[in-house]
DNA sequence: TGTTCTTATCGTAATTATACGATGATAAAA
DNA sequence: TTTTATCATCGTATAATTACGATAAGAACA
């Protein structure tokens, strides 16, 4: 998207960007809400549950795979997805951190 | 990006994924970061803060207000930027509730 | 009224994202 | 070995994002 400043910004703040931006699309949110749901691993049949074709699924995989939270092990000629423990603790806890972060301003204010 | 088959996929998955989506840049983090420090309305100023140009904060703050993430009302000629509370709160919830799923699937997994 | 200050919007260029079909790569089955 | 099945990657077209300067819109002040 045109010329990017990330460099500019915080570590934090540059964290949690990557963190939304890795949840910033509907197909990659289904994707994370199947492996939920199973509570185990998948192979592969997540193709079938998205209107997309094959090589689009694999390109949202690998994306949720580069921000850490999924994993995917090869088992056989098929691979093994699921969601990655440890990695979504921390962002668990980093979205709740930020979000609880808030205090309402009241009244002395807009 | 290229085609969007946005309209395909679940209003649950459409709605985390637009949320996400607002929070998908450095930037927009950072001005909700700052909107959370001050506890209170901030009056423009913000554009002080970041290494951008008065035109492309506007452009995020216009982006985080269409999310509803913040809100923006006219005082003279400042406009007093904060977080909306209910919007905010609701985020919480939704991201809360989805990360909260979670179960290990344990070492029958990958 | 005219000027100044603040913010939003417009127009535009560069870069990234999304999606697909086609092709590779690898493992299991025939 | 050949075939089949599964998944990743490549190449490519289209659309969205990001960023900026320039300009418009509105309120406050002289």
């Amino acid at each position: 998207m045109g010329q990017t400043k990330t460099e500019q910004f915080t570590k934090a703040d540059i964290e949690l960007a990557a963190l939304a931006k890795a949840m910033a699309h509907p197909a990659r949110v289904a994707i994370l809400r199947i492996l939920l749901e199973r509570r185990a691993c998948i192979c592969g049949d997540i193709v079938e549950e998205l209107p997309l074709s094959q090589s689009t699924v694999s390109q949202h995989l690998k994306e949720l795979k580069e921000a850490g939270l999924i994993q995917g092990d090869i088992d056989g000629k098929k691979v093994c997805y699921c969601i990655n423990e440890q990695t979504w603790k921390q962002a668990q806890q980093l979205l709740d951190a930020f979000f609880a972060d808030y205090t309402s301003c009241g009244s002395s204010c807009c």
